[in-house]
DNA sequence: TCGTTACGATACGGCCGCGTTCCGGAAGTC
DNA sequence: GACTTCCGGAACGCGGCCGTATCGTAACGA
Protein backbone atom coordinates (compact mmCIF):
# COMPACT_ATOMS: atom_id res chain seq x y z
CA UNK A 1 0.00 0.00 0.00
CA UNK A 2 1.27 2.82 -0.98
CA UNK A 3 -0.67 4.60 1.36
CA UNK A 4 0.91 7.97 1.17
CA UNK A 5 2.88 8.63 4.02
CA UNK A 6 1.12 10.99 6.39
CA UNK A 7 4.63 13.07 6.76
CA UNK A 8 5.06 13.21 3.05
CA UNK A 9 5.60 17.24 2.53
CA UNK A 10 3.47 17.90 -0.60
CA UNK A 11 3.84 21.50 -2.79
CA UNK A 12 6.36 23.67 -2.79
CA UNK A 13 8.50 23.10 0.70
CA UNK A 14 9.00 26.41 3.02
CA UNK A 15 12.11 28.34 2.28
CA UNK A 16 14.61 28.13 4.63
CA UNK A 17 16.17 31.23 3.31
CA UNK A 18 13.04 33.07 4.16
CA UNK A 19 13.21 31.59 7.52
CA UNK A 20 16.90 32.63 8.00
CA UNK A 21 16.09 35.83 6.49
CA UNK A 22 13.11 36.81 8.99
CA UNK A 23 14.86 35.73 12.19
CA UNK A 24 17.88 37.85 10.61
CA UNK A 25 15.83 40.78 9.90
CA UNK A 26 13.96 40.39 13.31
CA UNK A 27 17.21 40.76 15.03
CA UNK A 28 18.05 44.10 13.03
CA UNK A 29 14.53 45.63 13.78
CA UNK A 30 14.75 44.81 17.29
CA UNK A 31 18.10 46.08 17.96
CA UNK A 32 17.20 49.08 15.83
CA UNK A 33 13.41 49.76 16.69
CA UNK A 34 13.30 48.10 20.06
CA UNK A 35 10.67 46.01 21.83
CA UNK A 36 7.77 49.13 21.67
CA UNK A 37 8.24 49.49 17.93
CA UNK A 38 8.89 46.05 17.04
CA UNK A 39 6.20 44.96 14.12
CA UNK A 40 5.69 42.47 12.02
CA UNK A 41 5.39 44.79 8.61
CA UNK A 42 9.16 45.83 9.70
CA UNK A 43 10.69 42.84 10.03
CA UNK A 44 8.71 41.28 6.49
CA UNK A 45 10.07 44.84 4.51
CA UNK A 46 13.96 44.10 5.89
CA UNK A 47 13.87 40.65 4.97
CA UNK A 48 11.99 41.59 2.00
CA UNK A 49 9.21 39.00 2.35
CA UNK A 50 5.89 38.95 2.79
CA UNK A 51 3.86 39.10 5.53
CA UNK A 52 2.06 36.09 5.01
CA UNK A 53 5.41 34.45 4.80
CA UNK A 54 5.40 35.45 8.70
CA UNK A 55 2.48 34.93 9.53
CA UNK A 56 2.44 31.22 8.06
CA UNK A 57 5.35 30.52 10.77
CA UNK A 58 4.24 32.69 13.62
CA UNK A 59 1.44 33.45 15.20
CA UNK A 60 1.78 37.13 15.55
CA UNK A 61 4.02 39.26 16.98
CA UNK A 62 5.02 38.16 20.28
CA UNK A 63 6.22 34.94 18.93
CA UNK A 64 8.35 36.37 16.00
CA UNK A 65 9.75 37.84 18.95
CA UNK A 66 10.48 34.98 21.25
CA UNK A 67 11.78 33.23 18.12
CA UNK A 68 14.79 35.96 17.06
CA UNK A 69 15.79 35.81 20.94
CA UNK A 70 16.36 32.02 20.38
CA UNK A 71 18.00 33.07 16.94
CA UNK A 72 20.35 35.29 19.18
CA UNK A 73 21.44 32.24 21.32
CA UNK A 74 24.08 31.61 18.14
CA UNK A 75 24.34 34.58 17.87
CA UNK A 76 26.36 35.79 20.90
CA UNK A 77 29.51 33.64 21.54
CA UNK A 78 30.55 33.46 24.90
CA UNK A 79 33.92 34.73 25.64
CA UNK A 80 35.94 31.85 25.24
CA UNK A 81 37.86 30.74 28.31
CA UNK A 82 41.56 30.98 27.89
CA UNK A 83 44.39 33.39 29.20
CA UNK A 84 44.96 33.26 32.85
CA UNK A 85 42.06 33.68 35.02
CA UNK A 86 42.79 37.65 35.35
CA UNK A 87 42.28 37.92 32.03
CA UNK A 88 39.54 35.57 31.59
CA UNK A 89 38.10 37.86 34.27
CA UNK A 90 38.69 40.95 32.20
CA UNK A 91 36.92 39.34 29.23
CA UNK A 92 34.01 38.05 30.35
CA UNK A 93 33.03 41.30 32.00
CA UNK A 94 33.78 43.34 28.75
CA UNK A 95 31.64 40.77 26.84
CA UNK A 96 28.95 42.26 29.32
CA UNK A 97 30.04 45.48 28.78
CA UNK A 98 31.84 46.32 25.52
CA UNK A 99 29.57 45.49 22.36
CA UNK A 100 27.53 48.01 23.57
CA UNK A 101 26.05 50.19 20.18
CA UNK A 102 29.16 48.55 18.17
CA UNK A 103 27.55 45.38 17.57
CA UNK A 104 23.36 44.37 17.50
CA UNK A 105 24.07 41.95 19.99
CA UNK A 106 24.60 44.87 22.41
CA UNK A 107 22.11 46.62 20.81
CA UNK A 108 19.58 44.20 21.71
CA UNK A 109 20.52 43.69 25.01
CA UNK A 110 20.46 47.34 25.64
CA UNK A 111 17.03 47.18 24.24
CA UNK A 112 15.94 44.20 26.30
CA UNK A 113 17.27 46.32 29.21
CA UNK A 114 14.79 48.86 28.23
CA UNK A 115 11.76 46.96 28.00
CA UNK A 116 12.74 45.72 31.12
CA UNK A 117 10.31 47.80 32.95
CA UNK A 118 6.57 47.02 30.41
CA UNK A 119 8.16 43.55 29.50
CA UNK A 120 9.62 42.19 32.63
CA UNK A 121 8.86 38.53 31.15
CA UNK A 122 10.81 39.36 28.11
CA UNK A 123 13.88 40.80 30.48
CA UNK A 124 13.19 37.20 32.34
CA UNK A 125 13.87 35.41 29.54
CA UNK A 126 16.76 37.57 28.49
CA UNK A 127 19.01 37.10 31.59
CA UNK A 128 17.99 33.49 31.21
CA UNK A 129 19.62 32.97 27.36
CA UNK A 130 22.18 35.75 27.54
CA UNK A 131 23.54 37.71 30.72
CA UNK A 132 22.84 33.94 32.87
CA UNK A 133 25.30 32.50 30.88
CA UNK A 134 27.51 34.99 31.35
CA UNK A 135 27.17 35.46 34.83
CA UNK A 136 27.43 31.50 35.28
CA UNK A 137 30.80 31.51 33.50
CA UNK A 138 31.68 35.04 35.62
CA UNK A 139 31.14 33.12 38.95
CA UNK A 140 33.03 29.84 37.53
CA UNK A 141 36.19 31.72 36.99
CA UNK A 142 35.75 33.25 40.28
CA UNK A 143 35.63 30.04 41.73
CA UNK A 144 39.18 29.20 40.19
CA UNK A 145 40.57 32.30 41.62
CA UNK A 146 39.36 31.10 45.05
CA UNK A 147 41.10 28.06 44.39
CA UNK A 148 44.28 29.62 43.00
CA UNK A 149 43.99 32.00 46.01
CA UNK A 150 43.58 35.29 44.79
CA UNK A 151 39.89 35.25 45.66
CA UNK A 152 39.04 35.41 49.40
CA UNK A 153 37.40 31.94 49.73
CA UNK A 154 34.98 33.29 52.18
CA UNK A 155 33.17 36.08 50.23
CA UNK A 156 29.60 34.97 48.85
CA UNK A 157 30.69 34.61 44.90
CA UNK A 158 26.82 35.56 43.98
CA UNK A 159 27.18 39.36 45.44
CA UNK A 160 30.70 38.86 44.08
CA UNK A 161 29.09 38.77 40.33
CA UNK A 162 26.56 41.23 41.26
CA UNK A 163 29.44 43.59 42.73
CA UNK A 164 31.22 42.81 39.22
CA UNK A 165 28.82 42.84 36.35
CA UNK A 166 26.77 45.42 38.27
CA UNK A 167 28.92 48.00 36.86
CA UNK A 168 29.04 46.82 33.75
CA UNK A 169 25.04 47.63 33.03
CA UNK A 170 25.21 50.73 34.75
CA UNK A 171 28.42 52.07 32.18
CA UNK A 172 26.66 50.26 29.20
CA UNK A 173 23.40 52.08 29.92
CA UNK A 174 24.90 55.00 30.50
CA UNK A 175 27.11 55.17 27.87
CA UNK A 176 26.26 58.39 26.93
CA UNK A 177 26.69 60.47 30.30
CA UNK A 178 29.43 62.32 32.01
CA UNK A 179 30.37 59.04 33.55
CA UNK A 180 31.01 56.90 30.34
CA UNK A 181 34.47 55.68 30.45
CA UNK A 182 36.26 53.85 33.09
CA UNK A 183 38.18 50.88 31.90
CA UNK A 184 37.14 47.76 33.18
CA UNK A 185 40.60 47.40 34.32
CA UNK A 186 39.77 50.12 36.95
CA UNK A 187 36.63 48.52 38.53
CA UNK A 188 38.33 44.31 38.69
CA UNK A 189 41.32 46.23 40.50
CA UNK A 190 39.20 48.29 42.66
CA UNK A 191 36.76 45.33 43.49
CA UNK A 192 40.01 43.02 43.88
CA UNK A 193 41.90 45.71 46.25
CA UNK A 194 38.34 47.64 48.18
CA UNK A 195 37.92 50.57 48.77
CA UNK A 196 38.84 50.40 52.49
CA UNK A 197 42.42 51.36 53.65
CA UNK A 198 44.44 49.05 55.00
CA UNK A 199 47.91 48.11 54.76
CA UNK A 200 47.51 48.54 51.55
CA UNK A 201 49.69 47.45 48.31
CA UNK A 202 46.87 46.84 45.97
CA UNK A 203 46.31 43.44 44.72
CA UNK A 204 46.39 44.78 41.56
CA UNK A 205 48.74 47.49 40.77
CA UNK A 206 49.64 48.01 37.11
CA UNK A 207 48.91 44.39 36.22
CA UNK A 208 51.53 43.49 33.27
CA UNK A 209 48.94 41.56 31.41
CA UNK A 210 46.21 44.17 31.16
CA UNK A 211 45.54 44.24 27.09
CA UNK A 212 42.34 43.17 27.21
CA UNK A 213 41.49 40.95 24.07
CA UNK A 214 39.62 43.12 20.81
CA UNK A 215 36.26 41.93 21.87
CA UNK A 216 35.14 39.94 19.45
CA UNK A 217 33.04 41.23 16.94
CA UNK A 218 29.01 39.92 17.59
CA UNK B 1 -5.50 106.54 27.80
CA UNK B 2 -6.34 103.40 29.58
CA UNK B 3 -4.33 101.95 27.24
CA UNK B 4 -4.71 98.68 28.29
CA UNK B 5 -1.40 97.12 29.84
CA UNK B 6 0.08 94.88 27.65
CA UNK B 7 0.30 92.16 30.00
CA UNK B 8 -2.98 92.80 31.81
CA UNK B 9 -4.61 89.61 31.44
CA UNK B 10 -8.23 89.24 29.93
CA UNK B 11 -10.81 86.89 30.36
CA UNK B 12 -10.54 83.95 31.99
CA UNK B 13 -7.32 82.96 33.77
CA UNK B 14 -5.76 79.57 33.15
CA UNK B 15 -6.51 77.05 35.63
CA UNK B 16 -3.45 76.54 37.91
CA UNK B 17 -5.69 73.35 39.36
CA UNK B 18 -5.30 71.89 35.60
CA UNK B 19 -1.78 72.59 35.42
CA UNK B 20 -1.27 70.74 38.56
CA UNK B 21 -3.33 67.92 37.73
CA UNK B 22 -1.75 67.68 34.15
CA UNK B 23 1.64 67.23 35.39
CA UNK B 24 0.51 65.00 38.21
CA UNK B 25 -1.21 62.44 35.54
CA UNK B 26 1.66 62.91 33.72
CA UNK B 27 4.11 61.42 36.04
CA UNK B 28 1.32 58.50 36.94
CA UNK B 29 0.98 57.54 33.08
CA UNK B 30 5.01 57.66 32.81
CA UNK B 31 5.59 55.50 36.14
CA UNK B 32 2.76 53.04 35.17
CA UNK B 33 2.84 53.13 30.98
CA UNK B 34 6.53 54.03 30.39
CA UNK B 35 7.73 56.71 27.40
CA UNK B 36 6.52 54.33 24.64
CA UNK B 37 3.15 54.32 25.49
CA UNK B 38 3.09 57.58 26.97
CA UNK B 39 -0.11 59.02 25.26
CA UNK B 40 -1.56 63.02 25.11
CA UNK B 41 -4.82 61.13 25.87
CA UNK B 42 -3.93 59.03 28.27
CA UNK B 43 -2.74 61.46 30.37
CA UNK B 44 -5.67 63.95 29.56
CA UNK B 45 -8.16 60.67 30.76
CA UNK B 46 -6.31 60.87 33.85
CA UNK B 47 -6.09 64.18 34.83
CA UNK B 48 -9.80 64.77 34.08
CA UNK B 49 -9.13 66.83 31.76
CA UNK B 50 -9.90 67.63 28.31
CA UNK B 51 -7.28 67.46 25.76
CA UNK B 52 -7.76 71.00 24.38
CA UNK B 53 -6.45 72.13 27.53
CA UNK B 54 -2.86 69.76 26.83
CA UNK B 55 -2.45 71.46 23.81
CA UNK B 56 -3.43 74.73 24.57
CA UNK B 57 -0.02 74.83 27.34
CA UNK B 58 1.73 72.63 25.19
CA UNK B 59 3.14 71.87 21.53
CA UNK B 60 2.83 68.21 21.52
CA UNK B 61 3.83 64.20 23.75
CA UNK B 62 7.27 65.90 23.56
CA UNK B 63 6.75 69.05 25.38
CA UNK B 64 4.38 67.30 27.78
CA UNK B 65 6.88 64.26 28.87
CA UNK B 66 10.11 67.64 29.37
CA UNK B 67 7.35 69.32 31.51
CA UNK B 68 6.72 66.39 33.71
CA UNK B 69 10.47 65.73 34.18
CA UNK B 70 10.69 69.17 35.46
CA UNK B 71 7.84 68.68 37.46
CA UNK B 72 9.81 65.61 38.85
CA UNK B 73 12.50 67.57 40.59
CA UNK B 74 10.51 68.50 43.60
CA UNK B 75 9.16 64.84 44.46
CA UNK B 76 12.23 63.26 44.74
CA UNK B 77 14.01 64.31 47.77
CA UNK B 78 17.42 63.65 48.14
CA UNK B 79 18.41 61.49 51.21
CA UNK B 80 18.56 63.19 54.64
CA UNK B 81 22.73 63.93 55.43
CA UNK B 82 22.34 62.41 58.69
CA UNK B 83 23.73 59.11 60.54
CA UNK B 84 27.21 58.66 60.83
CA UNK B 85 28.86 57.93 57.72
CA UNK B 86 28.64 54.73 56.75
CA UNK B 87 24.93 54.88 57.41
CA UNK B 88 24.82 57.72 54.98
CA UNK B 89 26.44 55.83 52.38
CA UNK B 90 23.75 52.66 52.89
CA UNK B 91 21.43 55.41 52.42
CA UNK B 92 22.25 56.84 49.72
CA UNK B 93 22.68 53.70 47.72
CA UNK B 94 19.58 52.69 49.06
CA UNK B 95 17.36 55.81 47.84
CA UNK B 96 18.85 54.63 44.10
CA UNK B 97 18.37 51.30 44.72
CA UNK B 98 14.92 50.44 46.99
CA UNK B 99 12.06 52.91 45.40
CA UNK B 100 12.31 50.54 42.52
CA UNK B 101 8.05 49.67 42.22
CA UNK B 102 6.87 51.17 45.62
CA UNK B 103 7.31 54.52 44.60
CA UNK B 104 5.85 56.64 41.43
CA UNK B 105 10.01 58.12 41.17
CA UNK B 106 11.33 54.67 41.13
CA UNK B 107 8.74 53.58 38.68
CA UNK B 108 9.65 56.28 37.11
CA UNK B 109 13.58 55.67 36.95
CA UNK B 110 12.94 52.37 35.62
CA UNK B 111 11.00 53.51 32.74
CA UNK B 112 13.93 56.20 31.77
CA UNK B 113 16.48 53.60 32.15
CA UNK B 114 14.21 51.67 29.81
CA UNK B 115 14.04 54.17 27.21
CA UNK B 116 17.58 54.64 26.99
CA UNK B 117 18.24 53.42 23.91
CA UNK B 118 15.28 54.81 22.10
CA UNK B 119 15.99 58.34 23.77
CA UNK B 120 19.29 58.68 25.07
CA UNK B 121 18.67 62.55 25.43
CA UNK B 122 15.85 61.51 27.77
CA UNK B 123 18.57 59.34 29.83
CA UNK B 124 20.85 61.93 29.56
CA UNK B 125 18.50 64.63 31.07
CA UNK B 126 17.26 62.59 34.02
CA UNK B 127 21.11 61.69 34.47
CA UNK B 128 21.23 64.86 35.34
CA UNK B 129 18.60 65.73 36.92
CA UNK B 130 18.43 62.91 39.61
CA UNK B 131 20.95 60.42 39.09
CA UNK B 132 23.41 63.36 39.06
CA UNK B 133 23.21 64.76 41.99
CA UNK B 134 22.75 61.31 43.85
CA UNK B 135 25.95 60.41 42.45
CA UNK B 136 27.45 63.55 43.39
CA UNK B 137 26.23 63.52 47.56
CA UNK B 138 27.59 59.54 47.29
CA UNK B 139 31.20 61.30 46.32
CA UNK B 140 30.44 64.03 49.12
CA UNK B 141 30.31 60.91 51.55
CA UNK B 142 32.90 59.16 50.09
CA UNK B 143 35.44 61.83 50.27
CA UNK B 144 34.61 62.27 54.54
CA UNK B 145 35.47 58.81 53.94
CA UNK B 146 38.51 59.75 52.66
CA UNK B 147 39.10 62.33 55.60
CA UNK B 148 37.81 60.25 58.14
CA UNK B 149 39.83 57.56 57.19
CA UNK B 150 38.18 54.82 55.97
CA UNK B 151 38.26 54.93 52.28
CA UNK B 152 41.62 54.43 50.92
CA UNK B 153 42.91 58.41 50.02
CA UNK B 154 44.29 56.63 46.43
CA UNK B 155 41.38 55.12 44.95
CA UNK B 156 39.53 57.40 42.38
CA UNK B 157 36.13 58.58 44.04
CA UNK B 158 34.50 58.62 40.54
CA UNK B 159 35.41 54.85 39.74
CA UNK B 160 34.37 54.01 43.45
CA UNK B 161 31.08 55.65 42.90
CA UNK B 162 30.57 53.79 39.96
CA UNK B 163 31.34 50.25 41.65
CA UNK B 164 28.89 51.50 44.21
CA UNK B 165 25.95 52.59 41.94
CA UNK B 166 26.33 50.26 39.36
CA UNK B 167 24.89 47.12 41.32
CA UNK B 168 22.41 49.32 42.88
CA UNK B 169 21.20 49.87 39.41
CA UNK B 170 21.70 46.19 38.32
CA UNK B 171 19.88 45.29 41.39
CA UNK B 172 16.84 47.40 40.33
CA UNK B 173 16.86 46.69 36.81
CA UNK B 174 16.60 42.77 37.30
CA UNK B 175 14.63 42.79 40.27
CA UNK B 176 12.62 40.14 39.26
CA UNK B 177 15.14 37.83 38.62
CA UNK B 178 16.98 34.95 40.44
CA UNK B 179 19.85 37.42 41.77
CA UNK B 180 16.96 39.85 42.88
CA UNK B 181 17.70 39.69 46.57
CA UNK B 182 21.19 40.99 48.15
CA UNK B 183 21.27 43.50 50.68
CA UNK B 184 22.80 46.79 50.17
CA UNK B 185 24.92 46.20 53.06
CA UNK B 186 26.84 43.51 51.59
CA UNK B 187 27.50 44.79 48.32
CA UNK B 188 29.36 47.93 50.53
CA UNK B 189 30.78 45.51 52.87
CA UNK B 190 32.40 43.59 49.77
CA UNK B 191 33.23 47.09 47.80
CA UNK B 192 35.13 48.04 51.23
CA UNK B 193 36.75 44.59 52.15
CA UNK B 194 37.74 43.91 48.55
CA UNK B 195 37.55 40.58 47.44
CA UNK B 196 41.10 39.59 46.90
CA UNK B 197 42.66 37.88 49.79
CA UNK B 198 45.59 39.29 51.59
CA UNK B 199 46.60 38.51 55.44
CA UNK B 200 43.10 38.50 55.93
CA UNK B 201 40.29 39.06 58.82
CA UNK B 202 37.31 39.97 56.74
CA UNK B 203 35.96 42.83 56.91
CA UNK B 204 32.48 41.01 57.31
CA UNK B 205 31.52 38.21 60.12
CA UNK B 206 29.03 39.66 62.56
CA UNK B 207 29.91 43.11 62.32
CA UNK B 208 27.37 45.44 63.99
CA UNK B 209 28.32 48.37 62.49
CA UNK B 210 29.70 47.47 59.34
CA UNK B 211 33.06 47.18 60.76
CA UNK B 212 35.25 49.22 58.36
CA UNK B 213 38.23 47.35 58.04
CA UNK B 214 39.54 48.71 61.63
CA UNK B 215 42.35 50.53 59.86
CA UNK B 216 44.59 48.11 62.10
CA UNK B 217 47.25 48.98 59.40
CA UNK B 218 48.72 45.71 61.14
C1' DT C 1 1.42 17.10 -16.61
C1' DC C 2 -1.26 18.02 -12.75
C1' DG C 3 -2.16 19.01 -7.97
C1' DT C 4 -0.48 21.16 -3.99
C1' DT C 5 1.77 24.36 -1.28
C1' DA C 6 4.77 28.46 -0.58
C1' DC C 7 6.27 32.65 -2.51
C1' DG C 8 6.17 38.24 -2.73
C1' DA C 9 2.94 41.76 -3.20
C1' DT C 10 -1.00 44.18 -2.19
C1' DA C 11 -5.50 45.42 -0.32
C1' DC C 12 -8.68 45.10 3.35
C1' DG C 13 -11.38 46.36 7.83
C1' DG C 14 -10.37 47.36 12.53
C1' DC C 15 -8.19 49.68 16.25
C1' DC C 16 -5.80 53.40 18.44
C1' DG C 17 -3.35 57.61 19.23
C1' DC C 18 -2.36 61.72 17.03
C1' DG C 19 -3.34 66.84 16.58
C1' DT C 20 -7.26 69.80 15.42
C1' DT C 21 -11.62 71.85 15.93
C1' DC C 22 -16.05 72.46 17.37
C1' DC C 23 -19.44 72.99 21.38
C1' DG C 24 -22.07 74.93 25.70
C1' DG C 25 -20.78 76.62 29.90
C1' DA C 26 -17.81 78.65 33.61
C1' DA C 27 -14.66 82.18 35.37
C1' DG C 28 -12.52 85.88 35.24
C1' DT C 29 -11.79 91.46 33.69
C1' DC C 30 -13.55 95.96 32.38
C1' DG D 1 -23.64 93.22 32.18
C1' DA D 2 -20.59 92.83 28.13
C1' DC D 3 -16.59 90.73 26.78
C1' DT D 4 -12.85 87.57 26.65
C1' DT D 5 -10.57 83.46 27.54
C1' DC D 6 -10.48 78.96 29.46
C1' DC D 7 -12.94 74.86 30.80
C1' DG D 8 -14.25 69.58 29.86
C1' DG D 9 -16.19 66.77 26.32
C1' DA D 10 -16.72 65.04 21.88
C1' DA D 11 -16.03 64.56 17.16
C1' DC D 12 -13.04 64.74 13.05
C1' DG D 13 -9.47 63.03 9.45
C1' DC D 14 -4.93 61.16 9.36
C1' DG D 15 -1.55 57.62 9.62
C1' DG D 16 0.39 53.25 11.41
C1' DC D 17 0.18 48.51 12.50
C1' DC D 18 -2.65 44.67 13.27
C1' DG D 19 -4.17 40.05 11.35
C1' DT D 20 -6.47 38.23 7.20
C1' DA D 21 -7.40 37.43 2.42
C1' DT D 22 -6.43 37.37 -2.37
C1' DC D 23 -3.72 38.01 -6.24
C1' DG D 24 -0.39 35.73 -10.05
C1' DT D 25 3.85 33.11 -9.86
C1' DA D 26 7.27 29.59 -8.41
C1' DA D 27 8.78 25.07 -6.67
C1' DC D 28 8.16 20.63 -5.62
C1' DG D 29 5.87 15.44 -5.53
C1' DA D 30 3.25 11.99 -7.94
Amino acid sequence: MTAARADAPRGRPRSVEADRAIAEAALDVLADQGIADFSVEAVAHRAGVGKATIYRRYAGRDEVLAAALDYLHDDLPLAPPQGCARERLEMVLDSIRTPMMATRSGRIMAQVISASAQHPDFLASFYERVLGPRRRLLVGILREGVDEGWVDPQVDLDVVATLLVGPMIFLKVWHGTPVASIPTEQIIDLALGGIGVRDRRRAGGAAPLGDLAPASDS
